[in-house]
RNA sequence: UCCUCCUUAGCUCAGUUGGUUAGAGCAUCUGACUGUUAAUCAGAGGGUCCUAAGUUCAAGUCUUAGAGGAGGAGCCA
């Protein structure tokens, strides 16, 4: 971008210098002899206001400077006389670079709904709001990597197309170059993968740890941080078809090793945001308190700073699946049958509603829940001694839910067997992972982290189709 | 996929028991105003009441079906 941009100016400690500024109008005030343009590049949530002389400016050109409006500013930087700012851009010349039809563009200068935004996703980076959330997820993208290369991590780029269809983590899309129409049939009358461009089914991934758990077991420490796919229906606030996760795996980890990196790792990046995207954050919290006005003060969320301020400086507490049973048995609203899903016996599969009681209601910050039952968790997870529970973790979140979900790794290889063997998954297929058993297996642990997950965390917004630019759900990839 | 709710002006929404020409705020346009802060003040334009069928003398309002959206659930990250 050429020249200053309008973060650098605002923090200028120089007055009554030049100035070129350009950007987009986000609002545009007068009266007769003056016009006030608040003008926005995108470099900082906020706006440089220029002041405009009618006397100095061509009238066609007053005509141009409208909403959404792209301008090239010259003129000097003052001391401003209103409130509101310190400094501001007295022009002596604009040019429109790109008008913006005041009658038809549909970003005002006011409140809209996220639903009108999401309809309007090639836009809303317009806004406040979306320009605040996509600037931070930068930030977080940053600090992930950031952390990861401070601790000696290795990242992996796992394949993105894949054959392997074991991973059981859900319904994958098909990738294909057969004809849809026609496709060429083999002598049971069904589709001939054979001919099909990489001579088998193929899909798009729906994790990479399996390929990351190869890698592990020679560079020690690696993670994954790519795109993944699933063809679940899910409709939800926390479920997108195309997702952004970010997967470690360590070799000679055990499960505390693996909490312990976790728990690490995601307090690192609050603190970051923290730190480095202070007017973003101040926005969205002001946002999120405006939003929330309608609600009863105990359905009110913490605020976003302090929460974040909160999750990073309290250990996030860390209980087994047993213990959590007991204390969901004893509950109230399990006692009262206020649950949708009474829990009754050990075994049963954790709801949302209990994680959210857990989480929100007993002990008011972030849980590690571990030893699952065996028979509701993936065939890969260590097994335990007790031969009922697996090595497993989940961490919740407030308001979230399920942000982290990871194992130790069974290393033992007639274990392992067993396990594919009992849940059915191809052991010719997977040779590959089978092979790192066979030949100086280690134990090891990894996780997987929903990035878009952690984004709601952090902004406090709550859809998670408002922290991705372009969301992916069933009926939908508009854009 | 299931449950609940919603769909009226560019946006956000009101519209009573079915009853004349469907309203408001913001936005837009026009004008006023000596520096505004989502400026203010005055005026104007702007409607396939989601679509289709039905009930009725009469439907924005009632019924049925469909489409789209939101929230919750399941699946999960």
């Amino acid at each position: 971008m050429k020249g200053k941009t309008i973060k650098d100016i605002l923090s200028s400690t120089e007055e009554n210098i030049e100035v070129e500024v350009r950007g987009w109008v986000r609002n545009r005030r007068g009266s007769k002899n003056v016009a006030f343009i608040a003008l926005n590049d995108g470099s900082t949530i906020n706006s440089i206001q220029v002041v405009v002389d009618f006397a100095s400016i061509n009238e066609s050109v007053m005509e141009g400077i409208t909403v959404g409006a792209a301008l090239l500013v010259r003129g000097k930087l003052v001391k401003s006389q209103g409130g509101q700012q310190n400094f501001e851009v007295a022009a002596y010349q604009v040019i429109i670079l790109g008008l913006a039809d005041a009658e038809k563009y549909p970003i005002q200068p006011k409140k809209h709904s996220l639903e009108f935004l999401r309809e309007n996703a090639h836009l809303r980076f317009r806004t406040n709001t979306f320009g605040a959330i996509f600037r931070i997820r930068h930030k977080v993208i940053f600090a992930i990597h950031n952390y990861f290369n401070n601790n000696g991590f290795c990242n992996i780029h796992t394949p993105i197309i894949t054959a392997s269809d074991a991973e059981g983590a859900g319904e994958m899309f098909r990738v294909t170059t057969l004809s849809d129409t026609n496709p060429p049939l083999n002598d049971e009358g069904k589709v001939n993968y054979k001919d099909d461009f990489f001579g088998r089914p193929t899909n798009l991934t729906v994790s990479g740890q399996l390929e990351a758990e190869l890698a592990a077991l020679a560079l020690g420490k690696v993670y994954t941080f790519g795109p993944t796919f699933r063809a679940e229906n899910s409709n939800t606030t926390r479920h997108l078809a195309e997702f952004w996760m970010i997967e470690p795996e360590v070799a000679f980890n055990d499960l505390n090793d693996n909490m312990d990196l976790a728990e690490e790792m995601l307090k690192y990046v609050i603190n970051y945001v923290l730190e480095n995207c202070k007017d973003d954050l101040d926005f969205l919290s002001k946002r999120q308190e405006e939003e929330e006005k309608g609600k009863k003060e105990e359905d009110r969320s913490m605020e976003l700073i302090k929460k974040l301020q909160f999750v990073a400086n309290n250990d996030f507490v860390r209980l087994t699946y047993t213990e959590a049973i007991e204390i969901l048995k004893n509950s109230n609203p399990n006692k009262k049958k206020k649950f949708d899903y009474i829990i009754e016996s050990w075994g049963a599969d954790l709801q949302s509603e209990h994680e959210r009681y857990l989480v929100e209601k007993h002990f008011k910050k972030p849980v590690i829940l571990i030893d699952y039952p065996k028979d509701i968790k993936a065939f890969y997870m260590r097994a335990n001694d007790d031969n009922k529970t697996v090595r497993a973790m989940d961490i919740l979140f407030p308001g979230i839910g399920e942000i982290v979900g990871g194992s130790q790794r069974e290393e033992r290889l007639d274990i392992l067997l067993q396990k594919m063997h009992e849940m059915n998954i191809p052991e010719k297929e997977m040779y590959w992972y089978i092979d790192t058993r066979r030949f100086g297996s280690v134990p090891h642990s990894g996780y997987g982290l929903g990035f878009e997950r952690l984004m709601l965390f952090v902004t406090g917004m709550t859809n998670i189709r408002d922290v991705i630019p372009f969301p992916r759900f069933p009926k939908s990839a508009e854009f």
